[in-house]
DNA sequence: AAAACGGTTTAATTTCATTTTAATCGGTCC
DNA sequence: GGACCGATTAAAATGAAATTAAACCGTTTT
């Protein structure tokens, strides 16, 4: 939950601690911002006006990263106009204060019963063919061999799995992965593409990671 | 969509086809639970007070049938126990009367995008005829035969699609696909058009691009 | 404090696909 | 026939991506 005003965020935290639901709060879009990008979340809640980075940027940022996640914005802006910005921001729901958190309540359950839980419940697996990502563990295996991956290879191949059969370009993957914004000179990615492949296919029989030129790479199971 | 005041239900029936929705409608509950009986809807708009079944009847009556159909609640009860009772039923959304189509319209899209894990209106799918270009996957394809494509080729068979049964002018392209303003000797857009025909048409029955001489292609179906 | 180390980034080189140019061919309209 | 317009082809130019080595940087070890 990303929310400014201290006295609500405090009254919303407690209510869903209450209802067992597990939640971080942040003060500010930075900070929201970060958090998200530190963990593994299934939803937002982001207040709009919020200091240093606004609700809809943030949201954007999040859908940029993850299609799955939830988003519920919440705020005092009640206009038609703001409501269509926050969709097209990619949140899922919409919520005008003042509210009633009994609201806030079946709103949230009526979202989370559509997230798509991964196989495993409770613990953080990502899949894609036989490659396996434990994003407790930190641990990643092919055919059910451990393959050792250093931080950002690791957080680039988080990246690659969660857009899997998506092109990602060299964009999104700089805005994303690591924090640059526009950097035409730098070939990082280009060399920790060559990391990745070096550690998850080389050894084994199947392509993971195709590159489309002029456009990008997709990590995808086959052909 | 069930509906009894006719003039809502028919504003918002002809809104819902401009944006390429079909939409069936039923005035009464007993007539709503019927089409859902026979048919296999992604969506059902349910007012709640209409007659023979209200909506919360009809709401748990998809749900025990089918988890998958999408509910909107659409009312003027504005209370938070009806919003609750709503929920409760099995509803995605709730949203009270009086409000703006366009407000709907977001909604009805925010909720698409989860169903199936994908595509809906307003996607990243363009077709024409048995052709199909998937934005995300940079996948082109004709009769389910996948056709790899180069980046301008991709691009410029993009730029046809969204002008199909429209004659673009070489200058058109140049300015949308190519950077280029003016350059009278340059004739890679004849070329490409070529590599792009020799692509998704050779190997397949009909024609897609049509030159009009003197004025520039077109991309249509048929004739 | 210096050295060693693992991880990350930069830079330079090689390789190769894509894009563009340019020349030729074929048909159509005066 | 000649001029015009587009289609087609091959060759040349360009630029993108893969790969390698080396520099850099923060942390831990000596």
């Amino acid at each position: 939950m990303v929310e400014d005003e201290k006295k609500i965020a405090e009254t919303l935290r407690k209510g869903l601690t209450e209802q067992h639901y597990e939640v971080d709060v942040a003060y500010d879009g930075a900070i929201g911002k970060k958090l998200f990008d530190a963990n593994t979340y299934d939803l937002a809640i982001l207040d709009i006006n919020i200091p240093l980075m606004n609700g809809y940027e943030l949201a954007r940022h999040i859908r940029s990263y993850n299609e799955e996640i939830l988003v519920i914005m919440l705020t005092a802006m009640s206009a038609t106009e703001d409501k269509i910005e926050g969709f097209e921001a990619g949140a899922d729901d919409y919520i005008v204060k003042p509210f009633d958190f009994q609201e806030l309540l079946v709103r949230i359950r009526a979202l989370l019963k559509r997230l798509h839980h991964q196989p495993a419940a409770g613990s953080n697996i990502l899949k894609v063919g036989d490659l396996v990502m434990n994003l407790d563990s930190k641990e990643v295996s092919r055919e059910g061999r451990n393959i050792p991956l250093t931080a950002k290879e690791f957080q680039l191949l988080e990246y690659f799995i969660r857009n899997k059969n998506k092109v990602v370009s060299r964009i999104d993957i700089a805005m994303n992965v690591w924090d640059i914004d526009f950097d035409t000179k730098t070939n990082v990615i280009d060399v920790y593409v060559n990391f990745l492949r070096k550690k998850i296919e080389k050894d084994f029989s199947s392509k993971l990671i195709y590159t489309q030129v002029g456009m990008g790479y997709v990590l995808k199971e086959n052909s």
